[in-house]
DNA sequence: TTGCCAAATTCATCTAGACGACTAGTTATC
DNA sequence: GATAACTAGTCGTCTAGATGAATTTGGCAA
């Protein structure tokens, strides 16, 4: 065994001073172990302490090192539990006429969700040019959490022009169906026009709702949905917890 | 002027021992005053420190809140110079046929790029699956580091059969254009086939190549690409900064 | 057995201080 | 005038220690 050295699995001695910081070499170190094995998918890793201890640095670095891999998806911190492999994904299709329901069915997954909010607002510039209409007129905001076998997926803002769809939300109070509203709005079928994709870090009620880590990213998408007229029916900009599916585009 | 507080833009007390962490406070507070426009996009903000004494807690626990800032996109943060609002995004259209410099000069932007890396090797399992090739035979795999108007955009890493573009190595050396080496090997068009979209927080060396800081996601795109008669010609993975783009799926 | 409480474990936050690394501007030197 | 060396300002990393919050465990009482 070379200088110290334990590539079987116990400490590997890290470079200070050489310019790699040494919460990245953990980074890098605890990556090879678990990519390699060492630990299978769901396994529970060591604590921060006993892992300070082998690194034998501070508490803090290994900390900083571990919120690493939690944000790129390797593993997941638990307070008062632990901290733990990553694992399963969920394939999430982005077509013309995806519907929640249908897309996760398709996957022998179970869907859900509720409701979040729903109220009526002004549009602002930006909403009100996506929608073809003219600014401060009344928007219906409908927003809904979105689950996958009881565990959330994503968050959906809905933006509805009220001149049409005044009467959403009290169709809501009836079935939580958006899709179900829209047909009783008149709207049998809708698609989808052109998506926006982006991501970014969450908020704190955004990872709060998704039960994802601050860490780990969201999707953010920007969809404006259009009726077979060609009509907009509505906005809407969905946040989408990037650790638990893959978004898939088919062209 | 209630309890202490300067709404105009001083300092707000801090809610201490109530279930809220001060570097969430903190967070909000700036965010509120970054949207609020006092400081408009490009401004640097007060230093760490400065922050630091104005709502009286260690200068980590406003790293902590900028840090957050900085992932969610609102702040960029440069080591030696300060903090600044953060400014413009790209959009980037991904559409069966996407070409890259295409894409860019569209927006009157000027598209540029470098060749990272040129091997052969062997495919592994789930990559040979998507190549329709069997495991283990070669493929050429070419990493390329692409930008707009000067600053890195995506890195793009190519998987091409090595039995039907072998010679792809050695046309990128006259010619740097991925498409004009494939027109070469006789792949006057193709289209993509599929794209898995997702987002996670960059590698080390993701965050260096794409000058983009550590908290800032990568939007990770993989896309099969086939040509006319639908035999697959590569798998492309792409990695953007997320900061300084928008993808945008027309359908 | 069930339910509840207390202790132990483990991650989360905050403070305090030190030093390193990078930037930008100023001064000294050739 | 050009260049090098220095300096101040600012963010980055690391250590050390304290306290809080969430979870699990084990024991005791009903």
């Amino acid at each position: 065994m070379t200088d110290g050295g334990d590539i079987g699995g116990g400490a590997r001695k890290l470079a200070r001073g050489e310019g790699v910081a040494l919460w990245r070499q953990i980074t890098q170190q605890m990556e090879r172990e678990i990519s390699g094995g060492q630990y299978g998918p769901g396994a529970r890793l060591p604590t921060e302490a006993e892992l300070a201890e082998r690194f034998d640095v501070n508490r803090h670095t290994v900390r900083r090192a571990m919120e690493e891999l939690e944000g790129r998806g390797l593993v997941r911190i638990e307070q008062g539990r632990g901290s733990f492999v990553a694992e399963d994904v969920v394939d999430y299709r982005l077509g013309p006429r995806t519907r929640f329901s249908e897309n996760i069915r398709r996957q022998n997954r179970e869907p859900g969700g509720r409701i979040l909010r729903v109220e009526e607002m002004p549009a602002e510039a930006q909403l009100a040019d996506l929608l073809g209409m003219r600014r401060g007129r009344p928007v219906v905001v409908v927003e809904r959490l979105s689950l996958v076998d009881g565990r959330p997926l994503l968050i959906g803002t809905h933006h509805f022009p009220a001149s049409r769809f005044g009467r959403i939300p009290d169709l809501l109070k009836e079935n939580p169906s958006i899709t179900a509203a829209l047909v009783a709005c008149g709207v049998p079928d809708y698609r989808r026009k052109v998506t926006r994709i982006t991501a970014r870090l969450p908020t704190a009620e955004e990872s709060e709702l998704l039960q994802q880590s601050r860490n780990r990213p969201v999707l953010v998408s920007e969809a404006v949905n259009v009726d077979p007229a060609g009509e907009v029916v509505d906005v809407t900009i969905a946040r989408y917890a990037a650790g638990r599916m893959q978004m898939v585009v088919e062209s």
